[in-house]
RNA sequence: GCGGGCGUGGCGAAAUGGUAGACGCAACGGACUUAAAAUCCGUAGGGCCGAAAGGCCUGUGCCGGUUCAAGUCCGGCCGCCCGCACCA
């Protein structure tokens, strides 16, 4: 029996792909182009099953649009800065850049044993010097355009490891790294100005028709936009309060003023007030962590201000610090109206504040209606509102902007929720941000000519804090404008930078500016990208903000970056624990009988649910195994099969032998069967060898159609239909007839097993590439057949079916299915009401 | 709390309002084999009747509705998952 050997297979494929340069983008400028990407993988030291999945998709799609006749950029790169290089450096003594090179080494050679379809000589790191030296000139260019700017802000600050922490990396109020507590700092920091697309990123989401909902929706969410007046109430210390609300219409029912801690105006009071400044101390202390948050008590402190309010200069109210009130959104300060705020509420019924309902529902009595333990926020016509009273919730709203506008005391506004993107990090291990401190001239751009600002490579890692800070030349140059001494900013760029325009860089990754214009024109934006959903917000917020950037520097001509987006599901594992409750290795444990043991003792293991591979519960399987044992193909079918691909996928053991197996099975069946290549279709064809044609278009047709939506699992049925087919087929169906649908099964497998594919072609007689053929075409009077069965019900009841020719007259239909046994049973005699025939679908007979 | 998604055999899943469970995994029976592996053939939602052929009932989380016809559409529950969360 022949047996496909799947590692002599796909290293001569790949070989013969190499050798000549198959997948290399741009070969054919005559065609439609198709740009294909997924995200790039961070070079951590071995690829995992996540990214065996990311690829396996992307890479049927690439090869999928090349057989259709496009050409496909299909290329891959390496976010290589980052974070866990420094901490290498820190805990092993490597230089960050060996190790991340060497990472990235290990890492192409596993996934060129995957057999991708990837133009390789696209490929570049973010660490490349050719790469951030770009990144640097967009840096400039961006600042000169307003995009980027310096300012004071609040950080996240270890001061164990001497350097500001995202906020992912805050758990509890410490430092992931060091577990100390995370002090807030102010510190003067480079900023994107995202904001400035504030309203065109969120509009613009309405037209990315091939993003996911729910990507579209979180951003939406993140940018959050509310319109509302934002207004002024003057102070009984000869000061004024900005506020803003949604509700400005609820502002007969104000109780109180509450500002944050943060608010400029309490760190003024609590300078002469130390208990309001251990109030403040104590807010920050609680911090910002969820569960603190949602446990949190409503806490306010008096500051014995009065306000007025805006619309009645008798009306005091009281001035409160409150430790809900975030700086962040709005101006840092409410008025609060406990009847139609739940925060609000809370916070008046534990100071015994006022709680006056303004907002009446309709058909409540505005006498008789009452807040309780709800603040109600429905709509309903203004009460207790003097000139407001009987107006709708919009309307009243729209006469107390008319009125603060006319005062000169308020204006509308529109927030948003979306904050400036702090893109200065103090680490090592990233793109040097250009620019220089001169204590004459301020802050310069370092001049063009002397890009790029290339990293010391003789930083040292065994100090806290920052190693470009104190390096002991590195940051000490002269001042571009007057000469004197100057220094360096030793801040480098957030990674996410790096991710926001490579797809850019990729269209030429040699043109000696960031973009090369015609190579941008032909290939962006992307048209399939493919990534894990964790990007919903940060990269493709940030790619989608900086494409608009480069669009405005004239660097592109696009709108959106990626025309296409999925995200694709996660892959899981079992998990498995020994009698301590310790972590296993999959390898670790055999199975007999459905029962777990750890491999070689008679020790019972627990099996635990299924869940996302993972370092610390050891449910991973690394995706060298398993192409060491069946090869990339099976590796490759298993991610495509039976799960579809935005949901999250188990792997079993069984189900890669399933996968192997059929691997196995393709090959038999091309290889034990008598063909005979380019025989002549007979002119007529009919019973099993029609039906065996008729199953080749259907899957051509079906395949084709799945491929077109991503949906990988369905081709795949489709592929095992064809393959059973095939092995049904009895030994009177003619050679060429079996041969067109073997050539057919190995073409539509092309995609996802390219190996076996490829073996399959040579096998039947080919000498040609199967990843140069053209992708084939569904015969439309194959696909539809020329007799149907339809099923009878009656009475809505599944009765029976009947054999009816295409096209048959509806009396005909209406004949066959009144004379079927089980139809005659069912009506035992009553005459049918009504029949309905659906042609080509169902008959329904009523009684 | 707000927003979104999902709920179908032992499991992963299919199903433009039109034969529910395609296809795969696991399972079971058989063939081949000294034996095993591999392979091939067959069975299979649940229940009942029948020697069999076959027939009947029931079935897509629960309750109701629309329709000749509902896994699919509408309303209301229940459960699970994800995202956001003191956003004024």
């Amino acid at each position: 029996m022949a047996r496909y050997n799947a590692r002599e297979s796909e290293t001569r494929w790949q070989a013969a792909w190499a050798a000549r340069d198959i997948f290399a983008a741009g070969r054919n400028p005559d065609r439609p182009k198709s740009y294909v990407l997924e995200m790039f993988p961070y070079p951590s030291g071995r690829i995992h099953m996540g990214h065996v999945r990311n690829y396996t998709m992307g890479d049927v799609l690439a090869r999928f649009r090349r057989a259709q006749g496009y050409d496909v950029l299909h290329p891959m790169g390496w976010d290589a800065f980052g974070l866990p290089a420094e901490n290498a450096a820190r805990e092993k003594g490597v230089n960050p850049r060996d190790w991340t090179y060497a990472n990235i080494e290990a890492m192409r050679g596993e996934l060129k044993a995957m057999g991708l379809a990837i133009d390789w000589s696209r490929e570049f790191a973010t660490c490349d010097p050719g790469y951030y030296a770009q990144q640097q000139k967009l840096f400039l260019d961006f600042y000169r355009a307003g995009l980027v700017y310096r300012a004071e802000a609040d950080v996240n600050w270890d001061p164990v490891d001497g350097t500001v922490l995202a906020n992912e990396q805050v758990i509890e109020g410490r430092g992931w790294r060091s577990g100390a507590l995370v002090e807030r700092r102010k510190l003067a920091q480079w900023f994107f100005r995202i904001t400035d697309y504030s309203d065109e990123l969120l509009a613009a989401l309405d037209h990315l028709e091939r993003w996911p909902e729910k990507v579209r929706l979180m951003q939406k969410n993140w940018i959050g936009r509310s319109e509302g007046l934002e207004f002024g109430f003057d102070l009984s210390n000869g000061g004024r309060v900005d506020v803003f609300s949604t509700r400005p219409d609820t502002l007969f029912g104000a109780s109180f003023i509450a500002l944050s801690p943060d608010h400029p105006l309490t760190e003024q009071l609590a300078a002469r007030d130390p208990g309001l400044a251990e109030f403040v101390a104590e807010c920050r202390r609680l911090g910002t962590a969820e569960e603190a948050i949602e446990t949190a008590e409503k806490l306010g402190y008096d500051t014995h201000l009065a306000a007025t309010h805006p619309l009645d200069s008798n009306w005091k109210l009281p001035v409160y610090v409150a430790n809900f009130v975030l700086m962040a959104y709005g101006t840092g300060a409410i008025f609060g109206c406990p009847a139609h705020d739940q925060r609000d509420l809370e916070f008046a019924r534990k100071y015994g504040l006022p709680v006056l309902p303004v907002v009446i529902p309709e058909g409540a009595d505005p006498k008789e209606f009452r807040v309780g333990a709800e603040a109600y926020a429905g709509p309903g016509r203004l009460a207790n509102s003097r000139f407001l009273d009987g107006l709708d919730v919009a309307a009243a709203k729209d006469e107390v902007r008319r009125r603060l506008e006319a005062a000169g005391r308020g204006r509308a506004v529109v927030q948003y929720r979306l904050r400036d993107w702090l893109v200065s990090r103090q680490r090592y291990w990233g793109c040097p941000i250009p620019m220089i401190h001169c204590a004459e001239c301020g802050i310069r751009p370092v001049p063009e000519s002397q890009l790029p600002v290339l990293l010391p490579e003789d930083a040292r890692f065994d100090l806290p804090g920052n190693p470009l800070d104190h390096h002991p030349t590195w940051k000490h140059v002269t001042c571009p404008c007057c000469g004197k001494l100057a220094l360096r900013d030793t801040d480098t760029l957030d990674t996410f930078v790096d991710s926001s325009w490579y797809f850019v860089r990729f269209c030429n990754t040699a043109a000696p500016m960031p973009v090369d214009a015609e190579a941008a024109c032909r290939w962006l934006p992307v048209d399939q990208y493919i990534g894990g959903i964790e990007h919903a917000i940060l990269h493709l917020l940030y790619a989608r903000f900086f494409t608009r950037g480069l669009k405005r520097l004239g660097y592109v001509d696009i709108g959106e970056p990626f025309a296409g987006l999925f995200t694709q599901g996660m892959v899981c594992h079992e998990t498995y624990r020994d009698r301590l409750g310790q972590w296993l290795l999959p390898e670790e444990v055999e199975k007999v009988d459905g029962i777990a043991r750890r491999r070689g003792t008679d020790e019972a293991v627990e099996i635990g649910p299924s869940e996302k591979m993972s370092k610390s519960k050891k449910n991973v399987i690394a995706p060298e195994t398993i192409i060491d044992i069946y090869g990339a193909d099976t590796i490759r079918w298993f991610m495509l099969s039976d799960t579809p691909p935005e949901r999250d996928i188990e792997w079993t053991e069984a189900g890669a032998e399933g996968c192997w197996r059929f691997v196995q099975r393709v090959y038999r069946l091309v290889t034990e069967s008598e063909v005979t290549p380019g025989a002549a279709m007979p002119d007529e064809v009919s019973g099993p060898a029609l039906e065996l044609r008729r199953a080749s278009h259907r899957a051509i047709s079906s395949v084709t159609e799945d491929l077109e939506a991503l949906r990988f699992n369905r081709a795949v049925a489709r592929i095992y239909e064809l393959a059973n087919a095939i092995s049904a087929a009895p030994q009177e169906v003619p050679a060429s007839v079996r041969c067109e649908a073997l050539e057919t099964l190995v073409k539509l497998i092309g995609p996802m097993m390219p190996h076996l594919a490829e073996s399959c072609w040579e096998a039947l007689g080919h000498t040609s590439l199967i990843a140069e053929e053209p992708w084939p075409v569904a015969d439309p009077d194959l696909v539809r057949a020329d007799m149907i069965t339809i099923a009878v019900q009656v009475d809505g009841k599944r009765r029976g079916e009947i054999a009816i020719a295409r096209g048959a007259e509806e009396e005909t239909v209406k004949a066959s299915a009144l004379a079927l046994d089980g139809v005659v049973r069912a009506l035992a005699g009553k005459a049918p009401r009504r029949i309905i025939v659906v042609p080509e679908r169902i008959v329904n007979i009523v009684t």
